[in-house]
DNA sequence: AATCAATGTAAAAGCTATTTACATGAGCTG
DNA sequence: CAGCTCATGTAAATAGCTTTTACATTGATT
């Protein structure tokens, strides 16, 4: 982070010059430091230099910036998994083992974008955007359960829709629960990666897929 | 909810006579509107009828408040947990059933406890009452667990802690992603009960470990 | 060069959190 | 029962945040 401590001090006249770009990096700082309930609008403008009142030049208010940050969250995640499942190459177990290690991946290195994404009760409602880019990001567990379901016997062979919903609540539950370091609420006998892969082998077993040893 | 309107200005002299509790349930009730985040100390005293400076009598600050309704919430979770599952009677599966419905059942009932206890981000450290309360909770489903792993074929049985993390990530990850009405974010194919239990069923089924019909 | 629109600022109103000094009264003590 | 004390409330003050409004500045356009 090049930008941790110093640029918000770099020199400018009367206008910024990139104030929404600065505002969504000092949200998203901040959110990482305190969280997303922390974060404060006055802090974000101190961050970027600028008077209280100049974010709501690029913000309708508050929530817009956090849903902001939450839209960015969405596009680098689904950028993220879509690179890791990359169409399931060069074949399916190790994409889909790739899959999982990039969700908890990010929901580690990102823990600010992770919250802002799913705990910070953004109302998706007016904010198609916003939905979208989550639509876009499970679209990439929902491709890899079709092919998952490929994989499975023929004669009892689920809805794809429903195994991603399946592969994403599990994901989200291991991230969510023992993903952040620092919300280090439960000590584990084994990592979250590890708690993830095993979970996901057993969860695969139950579908009658094999995976490859 | 019978104090919902009424009680929080029943006639009282200089002392309230019972604060604390009118405060953890103005708490409970502000969450459950407007979320953790939305929540406000001055509010909930307003609500108890007493001067904004009054609270600090009983709780430190607002987060000590927060964290008394988790640690409440926690209580009456473990409480419903257990209450679901009986110790795995009348037999294992209809019991085994009954917990995940609870689980869902108390995550929808109790969004604010829920949100409090999973989504307040509540430093554990220091607040060992909290972690014991949370522990409680957990051990239903690790003692679930136990049991389940008893089912499992005796070669390949695996460490029943695993086992009862795995059931708690699932349960968590459906209850937060699908699990309240309100947070609706996502239209279903299914019921967020239908889909944890096709869910567990799956992973039963990995473990070696098939359900009753 | 004159003007416009975008982008900042200053100041103010109305919140909230939290502290401090003071008030009240319930219950114990003698 | 009188008196005292401590738990529990209140009032008032400080400090910070959010948001709005009126005004300032300046880069771009014509």
């Amino acid at each position: 982070m090049s930008w941790s401590k110093d640029d918000r001090e770099s020199p400018r006249g009367y206008h910024h010059g990139n104030l929404k770009e600065a505002l969504l990096r000092a949200a998203l700082e901040l959110i990482a430091q305190k969280g997303p309930a922390g974060f404060t609008f006055a802090e974000a403008a101190r961050w970027a230099g600028v008077s209280p009142a100049a974010p709501y030049r690029h913000f309708r208010d508050r929530d817009e910036l956090l849903a902001s940050v939450a839209l960015r969250g969405f596009n680098q995640f689904a950028a993220a998994l879509a690179q890791a499942w990359d169409d399931g190459r060069p074949e399916f177990f190790t994409a889909f083992d790739r899959l999982g290690k990039a969700y908890l991946e990010f929901a580690r290195a990102e823990p600010a974008y992770y919250s802002a994404m799913f705990e910070a009760a953004i109302p998706l409602a007016g904010n198609s955007e916003l939905r979208e880019a989550g639509d876009r990001a499970f679209a990439v567990l929902r491709a890899a359960a079709e092919k998952l379901c490929a994989q499975t016997p023929a004669k009892a062979r689920p809805p794809a829709l429903m195994v991603a919903l399946h592969i994403w609540a599990i994901s989200h539950g291991i991230a969510s629960l023992f993903g952040r370091g620092d919300a280090a609420r439960r000590t584990l006998p084994m990592s979250p990666e590890d708690l993830l892969e095993a979970e996901v082998l057993i969860y695969l077993r139950g579908l009658g897929v094999s995976a490859a040893t």
